[in-house]
DNA sequence: TCAAAAGTGTTTGGGTTACACCCATGG
DNA sequence: CCATGGGTGTAACCCAAACACTTTTGA
């Protein structure tokens, strides 16, 4: 039996992870975003990431998240796939450059740290990046694809576990909420929205009162027990 | 000024592109399949797909379509990205392989004839990937990957152009996304939905009368005039 | 007592679903 | 005239949205 004949007689694509850290800072969705230090795009800000090691990484997934420990000193949570991009022109240190896009919701509190290759790290306002002075390479269009997939996962009420600091009063998630979409949120229906799916958990006798107001019910995150009605998707209309 | 250094120490992935070619035959959503003629996954079928040529190929998209033209013969419409997979031990010709997965949804009498390194094709139900014999590599699951991203469309009434044979009438196009979407729909509800959207264009005087029934008005696919309203995730719920 | 946020009841309106019914055609 | 699919009218229903209102607390 002729063992697999390993045919690989092409030039293959430099590859690499880039990631999208979104968060919620000061009521805005704001990107983690690294300062470029060297050449190409030298003194802009991109979005942090790192080469595919094939020697190092068992997947794409496992490949993102050892460029999160790299590079942001961190493990990140929810991590998803946005889309892969690759063309001739993307980089000038390749003559063909792809990149596969992962994206992640994370906690205000979250404590990146500059890593390897990484002098500076800064949060950034995603409504404020076509203003100023434009991104690196084609991250301004990466990030606004990942803005959308999570736009749509909250506006459907999907949230990431390991996003919402637990426990949290409908208002809080509700604030949270209009921030990623950038639009206000009916108050009524998004508790009623919440409640029907079952995914928030009371907590008894567990209350926050904040000020001069009426202490709110403190829940954390279930599983959906009905199926979402609307807008997942799942249902056929 | 320092040139920009050329840093690709790093071997590099074996990288190809694979097709999820959908359309509906005998009203069921079937998939388009490649004979394999040689290790690994001697004898099964699976994606067809090619490696990502770099002197070839302008863009992921690029390569997609010349894979469509070398092995089906065929240019391929709305051709859209799924999704990427990697990992080491995907594929037994080399140590680390991934794949970027495309999608297309085409008229049935799309003719796709064996090409280059390809002997036979074949059309296969989605609904029978999971029994009788397993496709080669992961190729069931992205063949699944692909299915829900084109229900998600035609649920959302969001149909391709190129996809439906026009002109069309309501209950042809009706017919059509209820195999897509392995569901009946309500001929009512999909007439008025359509109806509101504004995308379908009478063709003023143009009937179709096949048997004993009242002709059907034809259509031909417009732009949507109205914002549709719900499950497009545009809107803010 | 007042302000402010939490939480509930009710109504309205838009879109989906279901059902009844008429229309047009070939057999 | 009858079966069959095309197409319309009407009512029920579901859910989001808007509004009013009560509750609970600290100042």
């Amino acid at each position: 039996m002729p063992a697999p004949a390993t045919t690989k007689p092409y030039p293959m694509p430099f590859v690499r992870v880039e990631l999208v850290v979104l968060s919620v800072l000061e009521d805005r969705l704001q990107v983690l975003l690294s300062h470029r230090e060297e050449a190409p795009y030298q003194h802009l800000w991109g979005l942090p990431g790192g080469v595919l090691r094939i020697d190092l990484d068992a997947s794409l997934e496992a490949a993102a998240h050892r460029v999160a420990r790299e590079r942001l000193n961190l493990t990140l949570p929810n991590l998803g796939q946005v889309a892969a991009v690759g063309g001739a022109d993307r980089d000038p240190r390749a003559p063909w450059a792809m990149s596969v896009v992962y994206r992640s919701l994370v906690q205000p509190d979250l404590d990146a740290t500059p890593g390897k290759r990484v002098q500076a790290l800064s949060w950034r306002p995603v409504q404020e990046l076509d203003r100023a002075e434009p991104l690196a390479f084609d991250h301004a269009a990466l990030v606004h694809q990942a803005v959308e997939s999570v736009r749509r996962e909250i506006a459907d009420m999907r949230f990431p576990p390991g996003w919402v600091p637990e426990p949290f009063t409908y208002s809080e998630l509700r604030i949270l909420s209009e921030a990623i979409l950038g639009a206000p949120l009916d108050k009524v229906t998004f508790r009623r929205r919440l409640d029907a799916s079952g995914m928030a958990l009371p907590l008894e006798g567990q209350m926050r009162g904040g000020g001069a107001h009426r202490p709110a019910q403190l829940y954390r995150l279930g599983e959906p027990t009905v199926a979402l009605t609307k807008a997942n998707g799942d249902k056929v209309r």
